[in-house]
DNA sequence: GCGGACTTTGTAATCGATTTCAATATGATC
DNA sequence: GATCATATTGAAATCGATTACAAAGTCCGC
């Protein structure tokens, strides 16, 4: 008798060849004509245009259809009608809570007009979206979106060449030729600049994300010296410093401008992360938000103001913008004119992060 | 001469058409066959087999292909070898870190075995679940990822039927004939139950996700209680609440706990959001976390060591979680053998959020 | 019962890439 | 230089769905 514990066996032991696939072909649009007994011309009217077959021949098709749990191919749909119903996406990544309601809201959206989201990051390296953005189109994306406007002039061309409909998300105006959905970058964050200087701040830092091949983070920083600039002060070297956009990155770039001496009285920051993470480095360094310090953010991620205190930062509609950009895409695929730039508004939220200059 | 506020024409008022899909067909293979005077056959092995043809026509190959911008047909190729290259994966949602972080790895792991990965949500509801995986199917996905066990029947029985390659993730372990890669929830959250009791801790509350049609859900409320079972405890149906995995939903769902007479001295949460949430209304309610109470999170999202006080949670490796089922998926379409269950290690990480029970 | 108008259905060509099989070129050997 | 083995290349069939066009069926009034 063999010994029990061999009916104990680990699943991690147990392999398992179900999952391969198999050989045994699927059934395809003959196999339901068969089974019907009708052409195929008849399942594809079926399948695609149902008011067009009499209904007992559609319930005789319908009926092989699921008998057989057949599917259509559609790599042969797309062969012969020469779209595939995708739409591709470059993102600079997934891991920001910006973007993922970014993906949400596209995905849904294209969904709704029966379209399907292929999704592929690049991890802010321009050339690694090119990769990807080529690698879409080969995998036959009806369209394209893109984030920003600072893609390699070599995608720029294909896409013009191959005449790809796509939009760029996220900053705006577009250069021309360029369909754009998004906002003024450097105006946005100029309005959390004015509001500092109004309140009396007269050193202004700027903790911002990294610049470089990112037209939107580098649209950020000019637009803050623009600002200060307006308002009779300037950006002091030392209070400016570029990170990631990470809590450990942010924080440590928090220490060092608050290093810098003199200290700022405010902290810009390039987006909501980074500025969560001057809080928090501001509450472990004993610094009190706002009587210390004043902190504003980019972005309004729901953390945002769910934070003690809670962040004063600048609104980003994402929902609408990036409802829009679908549209533009389902527009642009169902042969409509399409704005060639759609700006959305940003507006200043003031929380509790941010008040007047401290007294010395 | 034109007033000049013509030149200033807003973008928005520009409708560009450049945008729409040409009429003009793309290039095809024959296109560039011709143009390198050379075969189909040939260019289509230049392009799969480079190392077949001879260096001399595969450099005019690889020139004419370049010049005319030819990208192959991805239908065309998937309809002739029956496979799409495609992995489809639905997702409950993708606004949560959790399964950002898993959509971030698996997508960077399929691309690097040269497969796209197709994302589609549902909404933690199991007939969207349906449709966007048949859905998926229909796409040309070669596999599926899929998140739990509780999908509906019949869309289990499709992929049965089609023996399509399927991987549940996030629970452990699968029933005969599935592929799963995850952990027993309910063991794992028994972990931070048990810690709490050995603390001395007595009325141990939950504020935890929705159950209904989420068995990962499910199984961390039957671990809470199996584990207060096993200290002799027992969670009193006032200290139980489920709420949505939203900070606002956690707050109101911390403030109902708190209510409870006896009000709990630890609240184990369902996952991060939810203990964020708790955090976050702690603060408000000027409840001092962990001399007054104990919170536990669930998933170690990047957020959890950041705040102040630092969360205590279970540690997902979420990393090591995704990469494997990259890995089973590409080992699947490679026609290797699967393991069919594999556990990866959920471990508890004590922060600052946790402590012994307050002194009366 | 028949012509005409309209509906419904089927036949067969087509989309673009891959690959089998056959033909041709190349090179090695004596 | 002839022969054979090997390396390259090309012609044509094939994958599965859609649809133009033709054929067949249906219905109507007279």
């Amino acid at each position: 008798m063999a010994p029990s514990g061999l009916n104990r066996e680990r699943p991690e032991n147990a392999y398992i060849d179900g999952m391969q696939p198999t050989d045994a072909s699927l059934p395809n649009i003959e196999d339901v004509a068969r089974a019907a007994r009708v052409s195929t011309a008849t399942v594809s009217r079926v399948l695609n245009r149902p008011h067009s077959v009499r209904e007992a021949l559609r319930l005789r098709v319908l009926a092989a259809v699921a008998q057989l749990g057949y599917v259509p191919h559609a790599g042969a749909r797309s062969l012969k009608l020469q779209r595939s119903g995708t739409v591709g996406a470059v993102f600079p990544t997934i891991d920001n809570a910006i973007f993922a309601k970014a993906i949400d809201t596209l995905q849904q959206r294209l969904a709704d007009a029966g379209l399907q989201l292929l999704i592929a990051t690049c991890g802010y390296d321009p050339v690694v979206e090119t990769r990807q953005a080529l690698n879409l189109m080969a995998r036959g994306a009806d369209a394209l979106v893109l984030c920003g406007l600072a893609q390699q002039p070599e995608l720029l061309q294909v896409l013009r060449q191959r005449e790809l409909p796509t939009v760029h998300a996220m900053s705006w105006p577009a250069p021309p030729g360029a369909v754009c959905v998004g906002f003024d970058n450097a105006l946005a964050i100029g309005q959390a600049v004015r509001y500092l200087a109004d309140l009396g701040h007269r050193r202004i830092a700027m903790l911002a994300g990294i610049s470089r091949h990112n037209d939107r983070a580098a649209a950020r920083i000019a637009g803050v010296q623009l600002a200060l600039k307006k308002a009779r002060l300037k950006l002091a070297p030392q209070h400016l410093v570029e990170r990631r956009y990470g809590l450990a990155e942010a924080r440590e770039g928090f220490r060092q401008l608050m290093a810098a001496s003199p200290a700022p009285t405010a902290i810009v920051c390039g987006n909501d992360v980074l500025a969560f993470g001057a809080l928090l480095e501001a509450r472990r360094m004993g610094i009190t938000v706002p009587r210390d310090l004043s902190v504003i953010g980019f972005d309004d991620l729901e953390m945002a103001r769910h934070l003690q205190p809670a962040l004063t930062t600048l609104h980003v509609p994402t929902d609408v913008l990036w409802r829009t950009v679908a549209d533009r895409i389902v527009a642009a695929l169902a042969q409509q004119p399409v704005p060639a730039a759609t700006e959305v508004e940003v507006e200043l939220v003031v929380r509790e992060s941010s008040g007047p200059v401290p007294r010395p």
